[in-house]
DNA sequence: AGAAGTTCGTTGACGTGTCATCTACATCCA
DNA sequence: TGGATGTAGATGACACGTCAACGAACTTCT
């Protein structure tokens, strides 16, 4: 127990808090990622990328773009893009005005697969998480989620969206 | 948007709330992950181990006690260990009562490392976390975390603690 | 024009997590 | 006693995430 003086640990109620929260994430997306598997044979990141490919006009979107919107690597979107490739969920093609660049594009495969996941996906969220919370509880969940994010993210308070 | 008739998609406060969890979640950690690195040279999953082990009776426990604590599947705390192991944190002893068992054990340099880690780490939870929260808004975190985890693990309503 | 710096995206190495499988042992019960 | 069943733990294959390094193209500035 050799503490630095300027250390200020956490009591028992904030200690609780914590483990508790760790916990609770866990269990929730093994829950989460277990059905997802299960149901459609994707991964959350899977899932991931095909929503916001799909939310995108023309189903098209920059890599760097679907990264930045993301908060992902690129090099981390570079590999899942590579598997998900290779599965046929999507194709890149080259961007005709930087040629740097690549678009990342979905196909019909990987439309149809973010449509039969979809529906089963958010009656999870659903199930294993709002059904479970009252209206100020989420209100709640908003606040600390808002606080937390601002904090970290200094330029962009908002969760959602960061387009200026 | 051919959506089965059972299902309730999310409202827009919903969704909000659900990739607002989400975006702050992997903010948090990796933020604190980086720290942590940067810090000791550790990982979380380290530091996990390395806080179980030393708050047990001797700073020793048996893998599988030490699975069910932490609620990790067995193999990835063997992976986790032999790891560990190799870097010197911890290591493995036979167990006389049961021949199968493995017996784990915090070595002085892995004690050295938590209490070195241990500081940074709550300070960080503290400002990244803690210090940005409101009281109400703590307790209505463990009410959250206590209804998600209670659902989702049925036999074990406390979050923290599974003892019978 | 051209050097310097920046951005886009890929790659390889490595640590990590999951699943299925395997072994050795323990336990239980006929 | 001995076979069925269960449990502890390790392992190999593979998916995933991060980091550092890289090539190529774009931008900026002189």
């Amino acid at each position: 127990m050799t503490k630095p003086p300027t250390v200020r640990w956490l009591d028992d109620r904030e200690q609780a808090a914590w483990r508790g929260y760790l916990h609770m994430h866990s269990l929730l997306m093994a829950q989460l990622n277990r059905n997802m598997l299960a149901g459609s044979s994707m991964s959350e990141s899977d899932y991931a990328v095909l929503v916001s490919l799909s939310e995108a006009p023309d189903s098209r979107m920059r890599a760097f773009e679907l990264a930045r919107r993301m908060v992902w690597e690129k090099s981390r979107l570079s590999h899942q893009l590579t598997r998900m490739e290779r599965r046929g969920l999507i194709k890149r093609e080259n961007c005709p005005s930087d040629a740097r660049g690549a678009f990342v594009v979905l196909t019909a495969s990987g439309r149809a697969a973010i449509e039969a996941a979809a529906p089963l996906h958010v009656n999870d969220v659903r199930r294993h998480f709002f059904d479970l919370l009252t209206s100020d509880q989420l209100d709640s969940l908003a606040g600390i989620v808002d606080a937390i994010v601002s904090h970290i993210e200094p330029s962009c308070p908002s969760a959602t969206e960061c387009e200026p």
